[in-house]
RNA sequence: GGGGUCGUAGUUCAGUUGGUUAGAACGCCGGCCUGUCACGCCGGAGGUCGCGAGUUCGAGUCUCGUCGGCCCCGCCA
């Protein structure tokens, strides 16, 4: 190329004018007007409108021919816009350049969507042509936001005192927890390796080593079932602290979300978060990562229906079970088939029913209101917050968290139904302590809530093998708007804890050695307390730049079926690569 | 593995009870236009109605299957 460009297309203003200068960008948007030809040229820091005199004999018939996302550089004068021509909403508005040379850098066919904003196209499409999709403002601006917290993320913590320390790709294999991908080896055929799910034992064996403050930004790799908030590939930003306590780790959290609001956004987070027990978070919001941008808490109402006549109550009072409401006075007027729908999300989620009433005009009437007693309504009444009309939803089920899980899950459908949410709050909180272990009923057996690294409090070790549901863990959720950004533990140090633990988790001596042996011996060389916490860096950039889905933050994902539409992966190998790794496929 | 939803022009969508030649907007192509900026005006091209069966005199429309996108449950220590 001759003309290389002098300025960026979001750069040029009215003191630029008269210079003569040199843009390089696509073609964004031109409009010929039979005599003069406007061209809006963007790069990614901006837009700058060119302009193509017919006077100029030598380019402009050129000019005429060009197209959308046409490559070119023009060289030529800043002029000042008539005052009636200034563009406002352009930050370059103020200005033009009057072309006079063009340089032709590459044509383009017509693409497939256009390259605006304002331009709808299927996701798939956008997926197929990804390097179109992410030449758009949103998605360039996206990514920039991305990079920018990146940025800010390894400045606060190399000025905290962390290191940052890459740990392996090609890791072991794991028993616990998400499904591994493999990967064969060409030098020892019939093993393989496994793509980290996270970087956990490596940091724990840094600390070992003395590190004292780790961090890094590091991709992880689970092979489960996608959502809008997962991809099979994702980004943590992962940490592990020395000499710590829950109070250290959440501290240094706290300071980084505050910093960063403050130094990117000039936003003011007001720390320390929150901390909400798990059991209050379940009983007061039915879930373990509660959105607090609004209210609307479940109440329990077993107790109301002790004795009860009728009958899919009773049965779950009789087992111990638990009866909860959500009273909602915005739904008060909710039609018969909005209800049914309620009903059938209920379902959808697993539970066994949704039973409903509603309180009118100081009488309860509708739904299972004819089967209570009088007393039962009087009861009920008292026990829910006082208001006026309201739809009272109702869920009973054996198992207390499970039914409380519902109550969450429609407390939320509700408040963005009805318009709850207010989109300009932030609410961070930390949930804190969680079950250590939870009883897992396909393989019968207790199997870590958060992973078998993970300390139990110090007040309930002597329940672990007399009430080992009980027990408590030294770990910590941080929720943003009702979103797991982040979770973390107090590790455990101590060989013995470790094998503890494993006994507990029903893993053998044998398997444990073989699986973990290499971290169970590290902590027999004075392995120092430690804890740390990963953040889901995806999930945190989608949630400050307000996307719909984690998709709109990374670059080149899959789609829901894990699928790269672009480079169309997966896909099939070589034979010879396969006979290499001493792989045969089965044919279905 | 299960549930929901969508699939019609390059794109986003409409398409009535199953009935003549499947429409609109944007984009694209051609013409006109010297201050537009999501330019304007005139004209034009463009369709395997995802794919495959079936029902029917007749299917974009109904049935079954299948493929794909998205959302949810399970799963995700």
């Amino acid at each position: 190329m001759k003309l290389k460009r002098t300025h960026t297309c979001g750069e040029l203003r009215v003191e630029h004018v008269g210079q003569t200068v040199i843009l390089n960008g696509w073609v964004d948007n031109w409009r010929d007007h039979g005599g003069i030809i406007f061209i809006d040229l963007r790069d990614r820091y901006g837009k700058t409108q060119v302009v193509f005199y017919p006077e100029n004999g030598a380019v402009y018939p050129a000019a005429k021919k060009l197209r959308s996302e046409y490559v070119i550089a023009v060289k030529g004068e800043v002029q000042a816009r008539p005052s009636e021509a200034v563009n406002p909403k352009l930050a370059t508005g103020e200005v033009e350049i009057r072309v006079e040379e063009l340089e032709l850098l590459n044509v383009s066919r017509v693409p497939p969507f256009e390259i605006k904003d304002y331009v709808d196209a299927s996701e798939d499409l956008r997926l197929q042509y990804r390097y179109l999709d992410l030449r758009r403002p949103r998605l360039q601006r996206n990514m920039i936001l991305r990079h920018r917290i990146a940025q800010f993320t390894r400045r606060f913590f190399s000025e905290e005192g962390f290191i940052e320390i890459e740990t392996p790709f090609l890791t072991k294999s794991t028993p616990e927890g998400a499904r591994d991908f493999l990967v064969p080896s060409r030098l020892h055929q019939g093993k393989f390796y496994a793509l980290p799910q996270s970087p956990q034992t490596y940091k724990q064996i840094l600390m070992v080593s003395g590190f004292d403050k780790y961090y890094q930004i590091v991709k992880c790799f689970r092979d489960e079932d996608l959502r809008k908030d997962r991809q099979p590939e994702f980004t943590q930003i992962d940490l592990e602290m020395s000499f710590v306590d829950e109070d250290d780790v959440m501290g240094v959290v706290e300071r980084y979300i505050q910093q960063l609001f403050r130094q990117l956004f000039d936003e003011d987070i007001p720390i320390p978060f929150p901390r909400i027990p798990y059991r209050e978070a379940m009983e007061r919001y039915g879930s373990d990562k509660p959105d607090l941008r609004f209210d609307l808490e479940l109440t329990e109402v077993t107790d109301v229906f002790k004795g009860t006549e009728f009958k899919v109550f009773a049965k779950v009072v009789q087992s111990g079970g638990y009866i909860g409401a959500l009273s909602v006075p915005q739904a008060w007027d909710f039609s018969r088939k909005q209800i049914d729908q309620l009903g059938k999300y209920v379902e959808n989620l697993g539970g066994g029913g949704l039973a409903h009433m509603k309180w009118v005009d100081g009488r309860w009437e509708g739904g299972i209101s004819k089967f209570l007693s009088e007393k039962e309504h009087q009861a009920l009444k008292a026990v829910l917050p006082e208001a006026g009309n309201a739809l009272v939803l109702l869920v009973a089920d054996a198992h207390r968290e499970a039914a409380q899980g519902i109550l969450g899950n429609l407390r939320l459908r509700l408040a963005e139904e009805l318009g709850f949410i207010d989109k300009s709050v932030k609410k961070f909180h930390w949930i804190v302590d969680f079950p250590l272990l939870e009883y897992d009923e396909e393989e019968h057996r207790y199997v870590a809530r958060h992973h078998p690294f993970t300390s139990p409090k110090y007040e309930d070790i002597n329940k672990l093998e007399t009430h080992p549901e009980q027990v408590r863990a030294r770990a910590y959720d941080l929720i943003f708007n009702g979103n797991e950004i982040a979770g973390g533990s107090i590790r455990i140090h101590t060989r013995d804890m470790q094998e503890k633990m494993f006994q507990l988790l029903k893993i053998t001596p044998q398997e444990a050695e073989r699986k973990f042996g290499f971290l169970m011996e590290a902590f027999q060389y004075g392995a120092p307390p430690h804890g740390g916490i990963a953040f889901g860096f995806d999930r945190l950039v989608m949630l400050i730049a307000d996307a719909n889905s984690i998709r709109d933050v990374i670059a080149f994902p899959k789609t829901a079926s894990a699928v790269g539409l672009m480079e169309n992966t997966p896909s099939e190998v070589d034979p010879k690569q396969l006979k290499e790794l001493g792989i045969s496929i089965k044919n279905k």
